[in-house]
DNA sequence: TCAATACGTCGGAAATATCCGACGCGTCAA
DNA sequence: TTGACGCGTCGGATATTTCCGACGTATTGA
């Protein structure tokens, strides 16, 4: 049971919807399933990779489960994000040095 | 050509380490391949799929091509994170509620 | 002009991802 | 207890990704 990647994660539409309709709540894999034109294994696959990157826990109430998002890991894809955050305000500056270099003139 | 998806792009890590050392600055494709345990050609397939994602501009010298980075598609990432925080601060809040909830007994 | 260099892209191999039907296991409700 | 339900997972089919060697094109420098 290897540790997916989020990136991977994300890397599919249907994580992400899913991803976004958990925002709503927990839901039961049926109930999700209705949403997508798949079928139940597919949904269910989906979850387990989500599962691997863990940004879903499963709470099982009687015979369904519900899953619940945990949005913890995608603090790693933003925090890769600001990396290029910097990388603009260092450009910016570069520029506004560059401007007032002119202003100057 | 078909435009490929920002997430699918960055669901590679040596494309993501591409992205990290264009901030630095343009760099030519054989410069790139360097710093990879990969042949030139498939440094310039993660070139091809960065550049239909928009990533990054290529600038020919010569016969060299120097790659620019272009962050802007990103943001897309980020707006999608932003989803989450929303999320995360919803909870906040209600958590908050529950917490005066308690204190007012 | 000619050999070397830098690069993109193609054909194909290998790995991985995605999906479905089928099956089995636990749970529910009658 | 028994049949229906909710779910995970497996086997296998198909699609996509990733990678390489080989080739063609354009540029450079001798």
């Amino acid at each position: 049971m290897p540790n997916v990647d989020v990136f991977s994660a994300l890397s599919n539409p249907v994580r992400r919807d899913i991803l976004m309709q958990l925002r709503m709540g927990p839901r039961a894999v049926n109930d999700l399933a209705q949403g997508f034109d798949l079928g139940r294994p597919a949904v269910s696959e989906h979850l387990q990779v989500l599962r691997k990157a863990r940004l879903v826990r499963e709470e099982p109430r009687g015979r369904e489960r519900y899953y619940h998002l945990d949005p913890r890991p995608l603090s790693e894809v933003d925090d890769w994000l600001k990396a290029f955050t910097h990388y603009w305000k260092q450009r910016l500056a570069a520029l506004e040095d560059v401007l007032d270099e002119e202003a100057r003139k």
